[in-house]
DNA sequence: CTCATCAACTGGCTTGAGCCAGTTGACCAG
DNA sequence: CTGGTCAACTGGCTCAAGCCAGTTGATGAG
């Protein structure tokens, strides 16, 4: 009933972090160090951090050591991002307001445009039927201080976008993409939000460095206009250390 | 810059996973199996495994074999689980009628009522200080089928729930929860939930059978009143492989 | 002073061996 | 037919050794 040294280590370990012994940004012993010290091999002091890594605590760089990881505070995404006051009174996109509110440079790299079949999933979302109606397609990485922060596809109706920025600039102007869309007679009213969360996908983990241990937020994002009508729906992948979400809303008979 | 054989061998399963070859259910090559087609360490074998099921693809099952990982259908939870009209047509927790509406069996326990005086999370929330009002905290653990789904921690304030079944009771009668809070004059109106993700705590893993490489979604939930007031602060803890939310809700200006 | 070099550290990954502990199904005694 | 035993499988975990590849800081050449 004696657990395996290797979780015997990984809880010493722990136990220390969870203590404060050890804090955001310490280095822990050197597995070579812990193996000696725990009278093991290498690898069993190694699994311990394995471990670790596995619940987040701890990130390994290669050739510097194991570092104790913070507590990020979190970037907080709700539905006032979409909110006509905020585009209006600070000109800024609602990433941006949240970054600069924690005093951390943010920056918006739209990477593609293009216009596409969309899948049956977005198909569906939008009421349109994918063998007729096409989208475009726009792909957003964001960042805080120069760290990926998450991706957003934007997918909208051809049939809405076509002779907008929308179609094939990846300058918004001045409001961003929902005072374009307001333009063309889609004012964002209500929005739907499917969230999820899983572990990122390789190519996930490497686009957006995202340590082992770490999982992230899917968020299937709806907008819809003044008469219910979907016109945009955007897939956000965020790694979840440092964004949430902070929905209010009304509770309806 | 050719990738190590573990991950060459992790690729190789995880494309046969992605292709179909190998669907929800289908049992691996055992570790030594693979170790011999690849012509590697049993170890390393082992390691492409585990990479496997650091992604959440997998679950090793201890004598039995290496398993693909179905994906489930989300329970989705939103704002309407806490309607009234939800509460009195089905007579059912919205919990229960998720699941339900899933065809599979729902059960929900009640392990523990308390008097106890808050944490500083849950008393900021409450709008009350810590050091004067005491809190009942309820611990519910919901299950589908028998499995483990979800764990919620009720906070509520002494002043409120003193003398109602929600003090002391596990039963909570017709209506549930919300039916008594609004029956001494605490109607639920509005909500606020803060979402994120994390992998879970090892007693977290361990009381709700979450396999390696599924994190869970954390949900901080605060109910108010007509008049804007909290009465009520639940914290969920749900593994993120068979929940998942949907937030429909307006826009402000 | 500046800059390249290099030794000594770090983790990353593999080998091949061994023992332990669940699971399964065949087989056999009753 | 029933029930127990047991062999052959599975993954869980460890060992001791080795090589590779980043990082860092001291050292010394210019």
């Amino acid at each position: 009933m004696t657990a395996p040294p290797s979780r015997q280590i990984a809880r010493e370990l722990r136990g220390q972090i969870d203590r404060g012994e050890l804090v955001a940004g310490d280095k822990l012993p050197s597995e070579r160090v812990l193996a000696e010290r725990y009278g093991v091999a290498r690898n069993t002091a190694r699994e311990a951090i394995r471990l670790l890594a596995d619940q987040g605590l701890v990130t390994a760089e290669h050739g510097r050591g194991v570092f104790v990881r913070g507590k990020h505070r979190l970037l907080r995404f709700g539905a006032e991002r979409y909110a006509r006051t905020l585009r209006e009174s600070t000109g800024l996109s609602p990433f941006r307001a949240e970054v600069e509110r924690q005093g951390r440079v943010p920056s918006v790299n739209c990477v593609s445009i293009e216009r596409v079949t969309p899948s049956a999933e977005i198909a569906e979302r939008l009421l349109i039927d994918s063998d007729v109606e096409t989208v475009v397609r726009r792909e957003n990485w964001y960042f805080a201080d120069d760290e990926p922060m998450q991706v957003g596809v934007t997918y909208s109706p051809w049939s809405i976008v076509e002779g907008t920025p929308v179609a094939d600039s990846a300058k918004m102007g001045k409001g961003s993409l929902y005072a374009r869309f307001e333009e063309v007679g889609h004012a964002i009213t209500t929005i739907r939000e499917e969230v999820s969360a899983r572990m990122p996908t390789p190519e996930e983990a490497h686009g957006l460095k995202i340590p082992d241990g770490v999982p992230v937020l899917e968020v299937v994002h709806t907008g819809c206009d003044q008469d219910g009508v979907p016109f945009e729906v955007t897939v956000f992948v965020m790694r979840a250390d440092y964004n949430g979400l902070d929905y209010k809303m009304p509770v309806e008979d």
